[in-house]
DNA sequence: TCTGGGGTCCTAGGACCC
DNA sequence: TCTGGGGTCCTAGGACCC
């Protein structure tokens, strides 16, 4: 059925030129890790586990030899090093991360226009179009793997097959290093012996309620009758888990969409109750936001705010606004007006029950150009609009850090920037600056 | 020494309108 | 007069994915 291929990877037999298999799933292997022994080759062979060494961390990214210790991505690093005490620990370095990413992603580009990046490190390419050009998809994912490992010395797992979810199933499976294609005939015998837990949308949860029905395998789930699986699941995931354990999935591989929304969160280090620091990272996060909506050329309609008690309990509490919005300092207003009205800060402000997270959102966004209208503007956000563009432009001059906005909201926020240890030297000559525009 | 930060999608109840 | 049905918007929470 199966056999290895020249780097001793399992690839299906016959028949690798099989037409109705053109999706591929590229995925790379431990990328943050395997990026982060480019530099560092003397760590290779070694447990090496990416992430920040603090106290409320968790793993970003692990290499293979780590998870032999049964170390994985998502894991708190402290249990991480409970199980694998001699694992090296590396800070993450994001912007090589994306530098990587961008290189791989354009040699996807170069075998098929139909790409969808999936996060930084995964890939859906439908090679349907250029089979005349390129050859079979066996032979166009090889040489992609051999393309990806000769011009960056990262290795990439690539799974072929008819539809999406299959596509990705088998590069899961023939990771590290591999590539499996899954003839689309032999769809459902490669599906039905593996767990649930192998389903798109199947996490920890839904696999403990299916395996309360009696089902372990996506055999089980595709015998199972639909009207149970939506009593079980819901109308949505029932229909969906029992379309892909027939190998029946419509997505296809089209161009990506338009963000739904933009946020900003905060773990802190220790939890906080005090109102004021709370406020002062309010303001950090939507400053952030609305410098991430204007550079998108979005406007965002409903802020979200995000709190985390210490007993890890998360609440939401949200505010549609007349107005959509791209500005900072719109955004603070109206998240902060959510926070004292949250409960946080208002009758309990004395003794307020400590934060271990917040975070700020910003959803319904509307993009330049698309439909819905001209943005109404008030004459006081036209000011706050150019302040802002300013400090766009002083950090993309001085750095990300130089300008924060509560050094530009200055008066009643004084009390607040005094908290803001991001606030450096910089950022008062940026402020300064700004407010002499 | 227990849980990041970026997101998407789904469900469900209530308000409101016709 | 004691109560329909459909549609849309808003809000809150939760599962899941990378």
């Amino acid at each position: 059925m199966s056999k290895q291929d020249g780097s001793g990877r399992q690839v299906t037999a016959e028949p690798t030129d099989d037409a109705t298999a053109t999706i591929f799933h590229v995925d790379m292997d431990a990328f943050f890790a395997s990026v982060e022994l480019l530099e560092r080759p003397e760590l290779r062979g070694l447990p090496v586990v990416v992430g920040h060494r603090s106290q409320r961390s968790v793993v970003t990214a692990a290499t293979y030899e780590a998870r032999k210790y049964g170390v994985n991505s998502a894991m708190p690093m402290a249990i991480a090093l409970r199980k694998c005490p001699q694992a090296i620990v590396l800070e993450p370095h994001f912007e090589r991360y994306k530098h990587y990413s961008q290189q791989v992603m354009s040699m996807f580009d170069d075998v098929t226009p139909l790409v969808v990046r999936l996060g930084i490190d995964e890939a859906f390419l439908d090679v349907r179009g250029s089979l005349r050009l390129l050859g079979t998809p066996y032979e166009i994912a090889t040489r992609l793997r051999q393309r990806v490992h000769a011009e960056t010395g990262l290795h990439c797992s690539i799974g072929i097959a008819s539809t999406k979810f299959v596509a990705k199933l088998a590069s899961s499976v023939a990771k590290p290093d591999g590539l499996l294609l899954v003839p689309h005939r032999e769809t459902l015998a490669f599906l039905h012996p593996r767990p649930i837990s192998a389903l798109w949308g199947v996490g920890g949860r839904t696999e403990e309620v299916l395996r309360g029905y009696g089902l372990a395998t996506i055999g089980d789930v595709a015998a199972a009758p639909l009207d149970m699986l939506v009593r079980a699941i819901g109308a949505a995931g029932g229909q969906k888990i029992h379309e892909l354990a027939w190998g029946r999935d419509p997505r296809h591989v089209t161009t990506e969409s338009e963000e739904k929304s933009v946020g900003h969160e905060v773990t802190f280090e220790s939890n906080v109750g005090d109102a004021d620091r709370i406020r002062s990272e309010l303001l950090r996060l939507s400053d952030q936001v609305g410098r991430r909506l204007r550079a998108a050329g979005a406007t965002g309609r409903t802020v979200v705010l995000k709190l985390r008690f210490g007993d890890f309990e998360t609440i939401t509490r949200s505010k549609t606004l007349a107005e959509p919005t791209d500005l900072g300092r719109r955004i603070y207003e109206e998240v902060r007006g959510v926070y004292e009205t949250s409960g946080h800060a208002g009758s309990f402000s004395r003794h307020p029950t400590p934060l271990r997270l917040v975070g700020v959102r910003m959803e319904q966004l509307a993009f330049e150009g698309s439909s819905g209208g001209a943005v109404g503007l008030w004459d006081d956000d036209a000011d706050w609009r150019e302040a802002e563009t300013t400090m766009d432009a002083l950090r993309a001059r001085f750095g990300p850090g130089s300008v924060t906005s509560a050094s530009l909201l200055g008066g009643s926020t004084k009390r607040i920037s005094r908290g803001d240890r991001d606030t450096n030297g910089a950022a008062q000559r940026g402020a300064s600056a700004t407010d002499a525009s």
